[in-house]
DNA sequence: CCCGACATTGTGGAAATCCGCAATCCGCCC
DNA sequence: GGGCGGATTGCGGATTTCCACAATGTCGGG
């Protein structure tokens, strides 16, 4: 099962007439959603490329909800987490909200409202992971330079002068010169500025 | 009263004896307070300038907690607000959380978490002042930049040559080396890499 | 009218950056 | 040993950036 694919509402809840309510529930709105039985299940098919929201329950039997959301964070999972309780209390929501959880909806809950926060989430999910993306390839390009390139480039962004770097790490003008235009042509760029404005739009 | 001299936690609930009782509780550990007697003393004293942490009852005679902290976002205000309530429900404090409170306490609490909780506003609000100061001086730089400098300016944070700004303004290559020197001067630095590396840290 | 701010431009020369081509040395791996 | 990648360096010439000094024209405000 290809859950990578596509964008899916994951809904995690053992209940599963409440699974295919949901499912249908979200159907009727365009979003396509998978049902995980089980806080487990869902975990052992977890993989980072997910892409989506979980809409997870916080009473379950085996492991909870929010045991699940901890495993989550613990993986680095960037989905947004919605969690649906019909056993809520403040403090409860409160430390998931403040733990990054996206919202914590109580049932019996609007219909209209849970889909209007999981589209919202879809959205989130994938205006992030549009920025990751463009993120990983600064990363990666700065992965293939090299130690010496890497020092060199940092005392660019400095805003030093080629002259000054060759003095500060007691080499020729030329090979600054050279080891400066090796990292402009790795990281796709032509000019120092280019190169700071790229790596501000990593970070 | 000079409230916007140093970080204060306000307390802001028209029960009397609860503010002596937070404001002590806050003294022993070294916080300093201010206790407001309702949301409409409090907001008609509000300034920009106040630094700190709001502790902010919800239910009030005359304006509520929450009506107060409306007014606060509306204002623009910065300092994180604390919530504390004898009567929440879970609606509630998700949506005062997602709107930006910084947390939301029920009552009775345990007055070392709220301690602790209040400390770590204040840090909280003391770090986003100072990041704060620093945009604030750029930003007044900018300010300095006459219509065609920051025109001119896009153009040098954009990588490209003079040449090819002066083609593109259709000006004179010396008149953008002109602009280009005044930028750097007003903007208090040496080369394009210099300011794209401010102009980073201000965003 | 006068003044100041702003935008523009020119001259000539210095400084900084860029680069093709070529070469050497070192360390690592097969 | 041979090959490869990385670090280093030199030469000479081209391009780009920087700037003191000076000047002109326009616009807005007193």
């Amino acid at each position: 099962m290809n859950a990578n694919a596509a964008a899916l509402a994951h809904i995690v809840d053992d209940d599963e007439a409440i699974r295919d309510a949901l499912a249908w529930l979200f159907e009727t709105r365009g979003v396509v959603s998978r049902g995980w039985p089980s806080a487990e299940t869902f975990l052992a098919d977890y993989v980072d490329a997910m892409h989506g929201c979980v809409v997870l329950d916080i009473r379950m039997d085996g492991m909870s909800g929010l045991e699940c959301f901890d495993r989550l964070l613990a993986l680095g999972c960037r989905m947004p987490v919605i969690f649906l309780t019909g056993h809520g209390d403040v403090p409860l929501a409160v430390a998931t909200l403040r733990k990054g959880a996206y919202h914590f909806i109580e049932k019996p809950f609007n219909d209209n409202e849970l889909v209007n926060v999981v589209i919202e989430a879809l959205r989130h999910d994938a205006a992030a992971r549009e920025l990751e993306a463009a993120q990983a390839t600064v990363a990666s390009r700065l992965a293939s330079l090299t130690a010496r390139e890497r020092e060199v480039m940092e005392l660019i962004l400095a805003g030093k002068l080629n002259k000054v770097i060759a003095d500060q790490l007691d080499i020729a003008m030329r090979t600054v010169e050279v080891h400066r235009s090796r990292i402009f042509e790795k990281m796709g760029v032509r000019s120092a500025v280019e190169l700071s404005q790229l790596l501000a739009r990593k970070n």
